[in-house]
Formats: C-alpha cells, structure tokens, sequence
DNA sequence: ACATATAAAGACCCATTTGTCTTTTTATGA
DNA sequence: TCATAAAAAGACAAATGGGTCTTTATATGT
C-alpha cells in the first residue's frame, strides 16, 4: 500500500491538474480542503513536491500551485519515488534481501508478476491520464 | 507492502513447518536466529500467533513452537489479517473510502486487478505450501 | 517433588510517519 | 512603494510500528 503522504500528493497534483485545465491555479488552502487533507501537512507535501520539481509554483498574493506546460507527463512512478522511495517496487514480499531468481524466495515467482504489473501501472499512469479520466467522467476524486 | 511484523511471521512459521517435518519443536531463541529477527520482538509476534491460534506451544522444558496437525494449511491470507488487518486487501490506492465499482477513483480499473491477484495469491499460498516449496529445492529461505 | 527451561505478559523505549504551530521570505496588486 | 497574500522553512507534538527488558507462569525432565 502507498503511504498517506503518497496518497495525499497524488490527489493535490490530479486537482491541481484539473484546475489548471481550466486556466486557474489554487492555493494550498483549497488544495487541502478539496483533497481532504489538513492543511499544515498538505503545505509540507508541496514543499516536497516542488523542491524534487514535479511542479511550480508562485509565492504572494495571486500565488499558487501549477504544471508549467514545459514538464512533460508526470508518471506517478516519478511521485511515488519521491515520496517514499520505490522499495515497494522493488522489495521481496518475505523481505529477504537477497531474494532474486537465482535464489528466489517461496513466494518470488507468484509475487514477481503482481510487482511487475503495479510497476508498469506506476510507469504508465500520469497524473495527466488520471486527471483526463475524471474530465472524461470515467473516474470520479469525490471524498464524501 | 506488508509489514516487517508480518514478514517476521511468515518466515517463522515456514520456518516451525520446515523443523515439525522433522520431528522438531523449535523454541523462541533457535527460531529468532533463523529468520533473522531480533528475539525479543519475535516473541511478541509469536504471542499474537499463538493468541490467534494459528499454531501452538508448550512451555517448559523441550516445549516450543508447532502446527497440531489439527489445524488445516494456514494460509497467507490469515497471517496477514491477524498481523496487520485486511486492509491492504481492500483498500483503495488512491485512498478514497468511497472509491467503489460505482465511484471508481481514477486507478480503480487498473489497479483492482492486481489487488486481486494478490488476494488470490494470499488465499491460495499456505505457509505449508511455502515450506513445500523450499523442501523441493524450489525456493530457499536464506538471509545471507 | 522440584529445579529449571521455556513461553507469556507487561512496562517501557526508540524511530518513523503523520500532523500542528510559528516565523520567514517573496511576489504582486493596489 | 509598500501592505499583504501567499508559499517556504523550521521547530515542535502525537500516533504508530518496531524493539528491549524484566517479571511471571508453567510444563517437564530428573
């Protein structure tokens, strides 16, 4: 499972995203109240988020959070990694270190293909897709 | 990811089916040394197993840790919900509480699949089907 | 019967994650 | 130009997961 934090960062960008579709840039007040986050905690997550780049983002009044068009798509790979690392691509269910084909673990060859498949998820999703999803009204991001 | 807790808990109990095969009741400290775990810890996770029932011990002089071959094959699915619940079965990755077929979040079609997988494989493997693995020369349980 | 080896129980501590509060910096609109 | 709205930064607090230590209960071999 993602962390919150992960969780958190992947709901501000999508909102951030569809807000920017329409030309508008929120503020990390509305951000943290549309994701449901307290808001504190959301402000130390942007930070994260645009101190590693994965987004811009404008001080002072009229201020706010947004893509530049120059960043291509955001793979949520790129945010998971920053966010809590990739371990949870790449570690042994049976958490042995040393678990690899050549001295798999009892669950190596059923476990690899379902990393395999969360990894390609990660790879391929983008904040962007995920966002075109719910413009698309194929997904919705309601909390309540 | 499963928890450490959890991981410690099935390379213990592989490692109790592995000794019962021969005849043995391993003890707290000759199992914490096996799996790499730090024992007082370990006992604390074989009290909840124990608790739980999912296998049995005697104290005392020659007592330690064994399957009463009552129980049936304890299956993954088990050890994970009595050590860290069920909801990394469950749970939405995007971490939505109403993400549902009806209100899908933007992940729920491509991720459900692979949570699926993984309940499937977590109800399917059994700790003795682990150990049979590892009996064949299948797998190893090797930390070093 | 008893000493002893062993698991069980409980109190405690440390690290990490999650979350809050206060202060500082800075861009911008009036 | 300058007051102010906003993000950035940093110190602190709470909750949880991981881990240790000490004491207690109990089964068993002698």
């Amino acid at each position: 499972m993602l962390t919150k934090s992960t969780q958190y960062a992947i709901r501000a960008l999508v909102y951030i995203q569809l807000q920017n579709d329409e030309q508008k840039r929120p503020g990390l007040a509305e951000i943290a109240t549309e994701i449901e986050a307290p808001e504190a905690y959301t402000a130390k997550i942007m930070q994260i988020l645009t101190k590693h780049k994965l987004l811009s983002s404008v001080k002072g009044r009229g201020g706010g959070f947004f893509f530049s068009g120059k960043e291509p798509g955001l793979s949520l790979y790129k945010v998971v990694e920053v966010m809590e690392g990739d371990s949870c691509f790449t570690s042994c269910a049976f958490g042995l270190s040393t678990c690899s084909n050549g001295k798999p673990c009892p669950l190596h060859d059923k476990y690899g293909p379902i990393k395999e498949a969360f990894l390609k998820l990660a790879q391929e999703e983008t904040i962007q897709s995920l966002a075109r999803k719910i413009e698309e009204g194929n997904a919705v991001i309601n909390l309540l």
